[in-house]
DNA sequence: CGCTGTCTGTTGGCTACCGTACAGAACCCG
DNA sequence: CGGGTTCTGTACGGTAGCCAACAGACAGCG
């Protein structure tokens, strides 16, 4: 939280090579994002691709009649933007920040050059692709089957991954938010996790004292969601260019 | 149904140029999907990349306990295997054909070489790729704040959409599976449907009477994913190469 | 100190959806 | 035609989460 903001916090920008890097950091921009910040608000353009250091930014659904879901939470681990690779220009949902910190980012144009080198950058940017996917999923088949309760510890355990301490500063009615649920129903799962000890909060801010217990209260989302994200990068060292389909095993064809 | 299966009969492909065309067309394989069929199990190995023409798939989540929700519709405006070139190995997903048809496939291997080429096919599977993450993640959406009535009316134009005819052939077991419900619920809101006739049915075939009206029952759900599917191939054209940049105007950046 | 706004707790009625159980209806086949 | 199977209809109780309304608790601030 305190820390000096370093691109190296972010995972994607630390993966790359040490070329890529020295091509890319000079054109990178450290911007402060305080709470509730919109980076991309829906159906509008999207200027810069953003990769989070210590701050957290949820990708959240807004309906006609205002209510709301959260479809991903993107930390450390990943970036924002991926909708100007795929070759859109914005997407229907809005980017808030949902935890203060930094983050870097890089504008469209720089992105988009250094596609046209096929290299890395490109790889990076398809595998987070694939984990946003399993993220957003995961949300949906969540919102149909599994209780509040069991939700909440979800997103209190991917929020806390993506922060380095135990510590969450969040109020209920933002989270009922994020869950696009009542706040009271909130105020209910929360009450019962403090209850049982794992938990203790205070106007906005959630201390999480039982991660274990955390995750077993959980619904398995939080769980496949959180193999896929640290899976992320295993592939890359092997995955050097796109233009290497050697290095990919070609024999489970 | 009966029409004689052609490649251009799928949206993609037929977008692609002459040129693309020639090169790839000779090693698709025509596969017949027959209704149930999997094409690919969750988190197994991915052979082949399809493209529907006259079938749909559905990309259905099965959880722990067997529950499962269909997280989105493939049909001839999309292609199935996405994973593969997102650099994945398989996905947690399952991919089920919901309405039996035909099918053209092209080897991982001819996928991966033509992507070296860095050309038109990379693009279509990019911009596909929003086109699902925003059905994705409008089902999650959906999943929270629409009733079990509107979701019928959502699947049944999404499927009906990628058929041409206005027959669906589907029992409300199989529906209840995708929806995620129960098959009891889905009885009652098909029920409502029939009583106002928007819809008759009988013994897994299911007639649109009124689409306007079925149309104004649905949530807004699914006009956001008609509309992203519609404009895929828009800026195709202007996208001949991912190398050109001065034909994405950056003027906006 | 008191005012005000924010955050959390609680209550009661309501509805959508679930779980279970079963019954009729249509088709399939010997 | 008769018997099994598949598909659809219905009914009943249970419950999770919604809606509305309100009350207390804490914090900031003049």
């Amino acid at each position: 939280m305190t820390a000096k903001p370093d691109p190296q916090q972010n995972h994607l920008l630390a993966a790359l090579s040490p070329e890529v890097q020295s091509r890319l950091f000079p054109h990178l921009e450290l911007v402060p994002l305080p709470l509730r910040a919109v980076l991309y608000e829906s159906r509008r353009p999207m200027r810069h691709v953003y990769f989070p250091t210590d701050s957290i930014v949820s990708l959240q659904y807004v309906m006609e009649n205002g209510a709301s879901t959260a479809i991903s939470v993107v930390g450390n681990e990943g970036l924002l933007g991926i909708t100007l690779f795929l070759g859109g220009e914005c997407t229907p949902s809005r980017s808030l920040v949902q935890s203060a910190g930094y983050a870097y980012r890089l504008p469209r144009k720089r992105v988009k050059d250094e596609f046209n080198r096929h290299g890395q950058l490109l790889l990076l940017m398809l595998s987070y692709t694939q984990a946003l996917i399993t993220q957003v999923s995961q949300t949906a088949v969540c919102n149909r089957h599994h209780s509040i309760d069991q939700q909440l510890c979800r997103w209190l355990l991917l929020s806390m991954d993506r922060l380095s301490n135990n510590h969450l500063t969040m109020t209920q009615e933002f989270i009922s938010n994020m869950l696009g649920v009542r706040r009271e129903s909130v105020t209910q799962a929360a009450s019962n996790l403090q209850k049982l000890g794992v938990i203790s909060y205070s106007r906005g801010l959630i201390k999480v004292l039982d991660r274990p217990q955390l995750e077993t209260l959980s619904c398995e989302c939080y769980a496949v969601v959180k193999k896929e994200t640290d899976q992320l990068l295993d592939y890359m060292p092997q995955r050097q260019v796109i233009t290497n389909t050697d290095a990919i095993p070609t024999a489970t064809l």
